[in-house]
RNA sequence: GGGUGCUUAGCUCAGCUGGUAGAGCGUCGCCCUUACAAGGCGCAGGUCGGCGGUUCGAACCCGUCAGCACCCA
């Protein structure tokens, strides 16, 4: 063994060995009942990296994985990736135009779609990679994509499904256009922030020539596709106007004036012009009133032909409009005016409300939009996807989210899941010559449903056009858990599988990913599973929502802000002037690069310690608390790349003292057998106890999801039980013990360090196997690696009080001789003379057996203990209960210095006491429970009785 | 406008059903003590955002105010 912890080298070895023992493959499993458990990754991105998020979830799940595999469960974690069509899309557009090569248009559909797959291949093996590294343990084996034929198949079948079952329709309706993604998205995908604008009021004249009114207006370009303008019912301003019509400015076209409740009247001058076309709003007021939709806007946002202005871009119309308005007199004012701007969350371009055909899943109606018999998708996917939650057959962690989850389908809207891309699963729909739609699993499938499609006679057959639109991302990811376990096909995995466990994931994907998953999944598995418990619908039991991670400043990590980490990075070490390289190249933006840099500069001013995997699984689980947001500190990371390196070198010590390898060499040698009688010490029995208290703790807290809870109990328990005070304890003894005792003690370092290194596994899977393999035998475990050894459960029977008890007032009695030595500033090394005034039977019996323990780790000479009339030198002074420790001052201690350090305990003493009477004094005290009552009374006594002692001593050292 | 959180030591955060406030990192002092200086030992540091209420007792429950954050419209 290496006298220092070095991951690189531990983590490449153990990785190569488990992929290759096939350590990760579902179907297998420790002894134990074999009982499934399941996690599907949320599948990244496949045209992206995998970042700090990615590395904290997985992190989560590979603990959760791996401590289900060593408690006996048959377990899968299926990996995989989404093809995230417009991001994937775009990412190749831009690596297209900065090769210089083709653009989309240019290359056509297919051979862009070549170029797709081979972005893909790269860079889905760059994410494998990661996952890799960081230690997962997912089932290669079983590695699914989104994209993938038989997936592809499942996403064709459930749209098929939905749409024979009436819950699927094609329409015309206003949607949320992206203009340079020339795609319509849904109303997730919109960013709406507020920006500065302009509130432009125009004259709008009455065509019988006896005035104007004053139309206000953010968007005046739309003014060409105005059908009326409206007011507020009840506005007295205008009332007597309603019914006449005003002459539509640039367009000469008579518009009518209308009333209806949704004008503000407050807002600009009450009067708004109504453009159903391009406009939320007003095409719910056009429906209302029965206006025309005029569309005025291309599909790049242009004004089209056959309109004036015919060909300019959105805003250089307005630009024109305005100037023409202002000239033809009809401007009145233009005023500042803060607004909400939608933009799509991918382009970052303005979105436009835009009429089009697209497809869409029913989510609101009760019944069947086509007036078939059966269920709308209000009841037959939404209702029951707030049902599952409500009923408890899903769970949230923490509980809230459901909240967020339940707010969402209570104001959901349909779903338009069409997208104007060519990346992603094509519509399975084709158009005859008519324009009509036929819905189908394919083209022959199509044809031989509709017998005149087939061609008369022998005749040609009619032709038929597929659809050129794909699916919204989102609605294939819907069906993960069904599609990567084989649906539509019932295989034995889907039946073992599903529903899964959990789900690991961030609140942001609630709507998005969360919620979609439970209406599809149970509105199929329902279907297909008829006779089975509601449970078994659900595609999760529980849903874990995990916080989201930011940078040292609380920001979200994005590549534009620049300061996302690539969590590899924190594994191998970067350098700050490679990191600020890396994250100022190939920016959307190159002005903030500057910015980027001073930040990065300042965040990470020696640029970031290499920590290995293990360290940093480590930082995300203490980090996993119940809060939505988490800040990654790399110190916090180094912190516990110390930590490894303390269970590296606690783990030689053992192996030195068992004589399992050379202390100077750190080379294997033979130990000698530990067979035979043994002697179990206090310190045994106490590790022993506390051991079994740690893995009652670990079991509840991988329960309840507290990984935060978990790895401060393992810190706790291995660095301040178990090598702070333990390991201490183990040297006096394995030097002056008998054969029996040292044995013992021998036997106990070794298996307590055995067990915790497998309570450890599931956060820390390298270090812990590494050091596993040499521990295990001589803990008299036998097995190929630890992930397959049985989690550690606690045995109460082994929970020894008396043993905690004695240890506890070991540690009373070295902290008191200690802070006399520090305190006093006596040399660690010197050796000091210990008197013992006022010890019980029990004290001394104390005193007795551990003095060995006690004259090591206090560096004092064996104690001696006073009889009652013994008289005492000028000491200074520690209690432990009732007893005194004193350590004489000749030549050691100066007198000022005990009067301070006197003077200072006794000033906390009195005013813990004074508090604590006023306590008991209050006469309502009698109120509260025997237990608290009496629990005060004695630590008021003991205050007393301390407080009492150290006075005496004060006023003896005094009297000097 | 509707909703959800947050405010505890210099920093990042725990604090279970209300019973004299905890951790890590950092700071300070002493130490290269034969597993570990990526270490050991010890000390210091908080009127738990403000105010009011319930209670024998409030960081915790209720109300209110202030500040911050996020989501939805």
């Amino acid at each position: 063994m290496d006298k220092t912890y070095e991951p690189a080298r531990i983590e490449a070895h153990w990785r190569a060995f488990w992929e290759r023992e096939g350590c990760f493959q579902a179907g297998q499993h420790a002894p134990g009942s074999g009982e499934p458990y399941c996690i599907q990754i949320p599948p990244p991105n496949v045209t992206g990296t995998l970042h700090m998020g990615h590395a904290f979830q997985h992190t989560v799940m590979d603990a959760l994985i791996r401590h289900a595999r060593m408690s006996g469960k048959d377990v899968l974690w299926q990996p995989g990736t989404d093809h995230a069509g417009i991001a994937t899309q775009m990412v190749v557009e831009r690596n297209l135009k900065l090769a210089g090569e083709p653009t989309r248009a240019e290359l056509g559909r297919e051979k862009f779609l070549e170029k797709v797959w081979e972005w893909k291949k790269f860079s889905a093996g760059t994410i494998g990679e990661q996952i890799r590294r960081m230690g997962s343990s997912v089932d290669w084996s079983r590695e699914a994509f989104t994209m993938d034929p038989a997936y592809n198949d499942a996403v064709i079948e459930h749209f098929v499904r939905l749409h024979e079952q009436g819950l699927i329709y094609r329409g015309k309706r206003l949607v949320n256009w992206d203009p340079v993604l020339q795609t319509a998205i849904s109303d997730l995908e919109v960013v709406s922030e507020e920006e500065n604008g302009k509130l432009w009021h125009i004259r709008y004249p009455l065509t019988d020539g006896s005035g104007h009114l004053i139309v206000a207006t953010t968007r005046p370009e739309t003014l060409l596709g105005d059908s009326a303008v409206a007011v507020h019912p009840e506005d007295e301003r205008y009332t007597q106007l309603i019914g006449k019509t005003v002459t539509l400015p640039l367009c000469n076209r008579a518009i009518p004036i209308i009333a209806d409740d949704f004008v503000e009247r407050e807002f600009g001058t009450g009067v708004v012009k109504i453009t159903p076309a391009h406009d939320f709003n007003d095409y719910g007021v056009g429906q209302r009133h029965k206006l025309p939709l005029i569309n005025v806007l291309s599909k790049e946002a242009r004004i089209i032909e056959g309109m004036p202005y015919a060909g300019l871009d959105r805003f250089a119309a307005r630009k024109q409009i305005v100037i023409d308005l202002e000239a033809a007199g009809l401007l009145e004012k233009i005023d500042d005016h803060k607004l909400k701007v939608p933009r799509g969350d991918r382009s970052g371009a303005v979105l436009e409300p835009y009429l089009t055909d697209q497809w869409f899943v029913d989510l609101t109606r009760e019944t069947r939009h086509d007036g078939q018999p059966g269920k709308g998708g209000l009841a037959a996917i939404t209702q029951p996807a707030l049902a599952a939650v409500a009923d408890g057959r899903i769970g949230f962690v923490p509980d809230n989210w459901k909240n967020t989850y339940n707010q969402w389908l209570n104001n959901i809207q349909d779903w338009c899941i069409s997208r104007q891309l060519w990346w992603g699963h094509r519509i399975p729909a084709w158009y005859d010559a008519d324009g009509k739609v036929y819905v189908g699993r394919s083209e022959d499938e199509v044809r031989a449903k509709h017998p005149h499609l087939q061609g008369a006679n022998g005749g040609p057959r009619p032709t038929l056009q597929q659809d050129n639109d794909v699916f919204d991302t989102w609605f294939s990811s819907d069906i993960w858990p069904m599609a990567t376990l084989g649906w539509p096909q019932q295989t034995p995995e889907l039946a073992k599988y599903y529903p899964s466990s959990v789900l690991v994931t961030g609140f942001d994907i609630i709507f998005f990913w969360v919620a979609r998953m439970v209406m599809m999944g149970q509105h199929f598995m329902q279907q297909d599973r008829p006779d089975a418990d509601p449970s078994q619908w659900v595609p999760f039991k529980e849903v874990y929502i995990t916080g989201l991670v930011r940078d040292p400043e609380g920001n979200k990590m994005s590549k534009s802000k620049g300061n996302v980490l690539d969590p590899l990075d924190v594994v191998d070490g970067i350098a700050l002037e490679e990191l600020v390289k890396k994250r100022t190249t190939g920016l959307m933006k190159p002005e903030t690069a500057p910015k980027i840099e001073n930040k990065t500069r300042k965040d990470y001013p020696k640029g970031i310690a290499p920590v290995g995997v293990d360290a940093l699984r480590f930082t995300f689980a203490a980090l996993a608390t119940q809060g939505r947001d988490v800040r990654f500190d790399a110190g916090r990371a180094e912190g516990y790349r110390n930590f490894c390196n303390k269970i590296w070198n606690a783990s030689r010590f053992v192996l030195m003292n068992l004589g399992a390898i050379d202390g100077e060499t750190g080379a294997a040698l033979t130990p000698p057998s530990l067979d035979g009688e043994v002697v179990l010490s206090s310190a045994d029995r106490w590790i022993i106890s506390k051991l079994q208290r740690l893995e009652a703790e670990a079991a509840q807290h991988f329960a309840s999801y507290r990984f935060d809870l978990l790895s401060t109990a393992l810190y706790q328990f291995i660095w301040n039980e178990y090598c702070d005070w333990y390991l201490e304890l183990s040297k006096p003894a394995l030097l002056n013990g008998s054969p029996e005792e040292q044995r013992g003690t021998r036997r106990t370092l070794v298996r307590v360090l055995e067990v915790w290194l497998r309570l450890l596994h599931p956060l820390m899977p390298f270090v812990s196997e590494e050091i596993w393999q040499k521990v295990a035998p001589l803990a008299g475990k036998e097995g190929k690696t630890i992930m397959a050894q049985p989690y550690p459960v606690a045995v109460p029977a082994r929970i020894d009080e008396q043993a905690e008890a004695d240890i506890e007032w070991l540690k009373g009695f070295i902290l008191g001789v200690r802070q006399i030595r520090a305190q006093m500033d006596i040399a660690p090394g010197k050796v000091l003379p210990l008197l013992i005034q006022n010890a019980s039977a029990a004290d001394a019996a104390r005193i007795a057996n551990m003095a060995g323990s006690i004259s090591f780790l206090a560096r004092v000479e064996t104690p001696k203990v006073l009889a009652a009339d013994e008289i005492a030198p000028e000491c200074s002074t520690a209690l432990l209960g009732e007893m005194k420790l004193l350590v004489p001052m000749a030549g050691l201690i100066d007198k000022d210095a005990e009067l301070a350090r006197l003077a200072k305990q006794i000033a906390k003493l009195e005013s813990d006491l004074a508090l604590n009477t006023s306590k008991l004094d209050n006469p309502n005290f009698g109120k509260a429970p025997e237990a608290v009552q009496q629990k005060t009374r004695d630590l008021i006594a003991q205050q007393a009785r301390d407080l009492e002692a150290l006075k005496a001593q004060s006023k003896k050292i005094e009297a000097l």
